[in-house]
DNA sequence: GCAGCCTACTGAACCGGGTAAGCACCCGGT
DNA sequence: ACCGGGTGCTTACCCGGTTCAGTAGGCTGC
């Protein structure tokens, strides 16, 4: 690349300069620095105080190179930004992620990419390069193009999302099922009789189980008018797919959106369209962000501790990263709660 | 750190193996992969075709400890996760931020600190183990204590905010006055009398200047009622100092929030009271997020390009980062959206 | 009294690139 | 015939760590 006139600043110093103001050689140095035997106490001691003294810091360049860790971990996303910008989901994730990786000296770097084959290419590149020590994949899919290529790198990583689908890589994952057929259910026990699913993007696997889920617990309760509608999550996508719901001859009294965004819209639809809500339509949202209680009125949601899914995440791949064996690792399932949004549907005036 | 057992893949190939198979010197293979004199178009092309087929990719750390940049820009954000998880403006940024690096073959390293102690822990590190070329500096404060410190380190920095409190630092920021005044005039010839502006956290820079443009507005136009109150940009705050705001006597008839969060929690309370928007109360969001068109009605909102924003912040920092000087880079300003919460007073409702 | 061993260190190679200096070789001019 | 000056390449060393194979010196044991 080009040669910019680089501000000199002070020289950082090195451990030939500690080495040399104790008077020892550079591999002593090296090992007092690092707490390996091989240097007496009194010594190390010196040396400590030196490097402490003058601000050493160690070059990451120059340890990398020298056959260790970059003490880097990767992110790619290939969700379009618009998306990404307004799902609290992944500055959560993030966040949790940070929160792990930090407290093992450990930095993220973050990548947009669009689409599965510039992901790839991300990856390949960071693991080519050596600017990685492994890497999170996000928003798995039914055989995922991503898995094998990743396993053919031998490129470190850990998938979030599952179960299944992730080869012989390490997942992270947690059971939607059961928490969207108790929703279901609580649904029913309050007396709805005609529910939608606002279903994200369907190929990814959570979408499937999601909706796997749903056709099972509707046709065990013998609910003949459930009916799955896939969206991209927008809240365009919401808003249209409710107004097409809400605006059908026997519209459901309940609906379930697969995020909050969607559930946001839905809400502001439903109010538009004069349709009370809980009394005419009662509204679930999968996803429970501070989104779910600006609303009015506030939304019953399906949450789970993001950050806490991210830290997992993050602990497990830097175990694959320091040789552990694949494994796939549950987490908590997402748990219902109950805000105004919910209600048993109001007997007058829903039906028709 | 430790030592783990590192899967050994395929060892990388690196430019010795090609100068082996080339039959040429290591320093012949440098000089046709970086382009330079000293080697003939013909060897050049041998070179080319033998790195592409083993597919040789540089070695970062390598290049790094050689003397070049290592092609990497770090974002440290010091707001608490909760605040970063729902405000669609940092995503929006980063993919900004992203998309510029991306091109320039550029990395983005991320790191979420709690508070402005840490946050310059994070910047003296990244720079002491040169992990960095340069960093971005968001959420700028009065006399902000960062930038001092990060003139001294000589780190290659942009601040994103402004004007002035920066320093002898570059800086990207946007003139936040004249839309806020706009916007108040707006409200004015609307026939508003008594707005409220709900501010984001006082030590904020741009806090200051919104604030400052609030008073001097509504003080040109005769509007004693005229209040700001501050916040900390969370929905709960935003819903609070609505509901103080809307039971007090003489409450106003419309209200200015400066971010999308506050404003739709704003909207949600004035819909829990009974408020009518925009008939009893006009509301104004500052930031242009997807969220204010899921609200009903849709608000009304100060928008910017922040991708934009982010973008030209990148393209600075890399300017700065090959020697440019310092300079303060203005952004376009935001523009004010109309939608459907802002209207004329009803007058016989909003009086009394 | 000296082999044997441990401790505490040194010196040098190595990681994979970049680059300055040196050196053949060829060509053209005088 | 000889010098000058470019090509086109090689050699050697640098960056800042880690690591391995020595080695000097002291202590122990018989």
């Amino acid at each position: 690349m080009t040669h910019p006139a680089r501000r000199l600043s002070h020289r950082r110093p090195t451990i030939a300069d500690i080495a040399r103001r104790a008077g020892v050689s550079k591999g002593a140095v090296s090992y007092a620095l690092n707490g390996r035997p091989g240097v007496s106490e009194e010594t190390r001691r010196r040396i400590l105080a030196i490097a402490a003294e003058v601000g050493w810091q160690p070059n990451s360049a120059a340890r990398t190179l020298s056959g260790a860790l970059c003490n880097v971990v990767g992110l790619a996303l290939s969700r379009p930004a618009r998306v990404l910008g307004i799902e609290p989901f992944f500055m959560a994730l993030v966040s949790g992620l940070e929160a792990e990786l930090h407290a093992h000296d450990y930095g993220l770097t973050l990548q947009i990419a669009d689409g599965h084959a510039s992901e790839l290419a991300v990856y390949r590149r960071w693991w080519a390069e050596r600017r990685v020590d492994g890497v999170l994949v996000c928003d798995l899919r039914v055989d995922d193009p991503r898995v094998p290529v990743l396993e053919e790198l031998g490129l470190p990583a850990v998938v979030i999302g599952g179960p299944g689908h992730t080869g012989d890589l390490t997942s992270v994952w947690a059971d939607d099922s059961a928490p969207l057929t108790e929703t279901v259910e609580y649904l029913y026990a309050l007396g709805h009789r005609r529910i939608a699913h606002v279903a994200g993007l369907s190929e990814l696997l959570h979408t499937r189980v999601r909706t796997a889920a749903f056709h099972e617990v509707t046709s065990r309760l013998g609910l003949s008018d459930a009916i799955t509608l896939s969206s991209d999550y927008t809240g365009e996508a919401g808003a249209r797919i409710t107004r097409r719901l809400l605006s059908s001859p026997n519209r459901p009294t309940a609906i379930v959106y697969d995020n909050d965004i969607m559930a946001v819209a839905g809400l502001s639809v439903a109010q538009e369209l004069r349709v009370d809500v809980p009394g005419e339509l009662s509204i679930v949202a999968w996803d429970d962000s501070p989104l779910c209680r600006l609303t009015h009125p506030a939304l019953t949601a399906l949450g789970r501790d993001i950050p806490a899914y991210g830290a997992l995440a993050a602990r497990r791949l830097l175990d694959v990263i320091s040789g552990a064996a694949p494994a796939a690792h549950r987490d908590a399932p997402a748990e219902l709660t109950i805000r105004g949004s919910t209600g048993a549907p109001d007997a007058k005036r829903a039906t028709r």
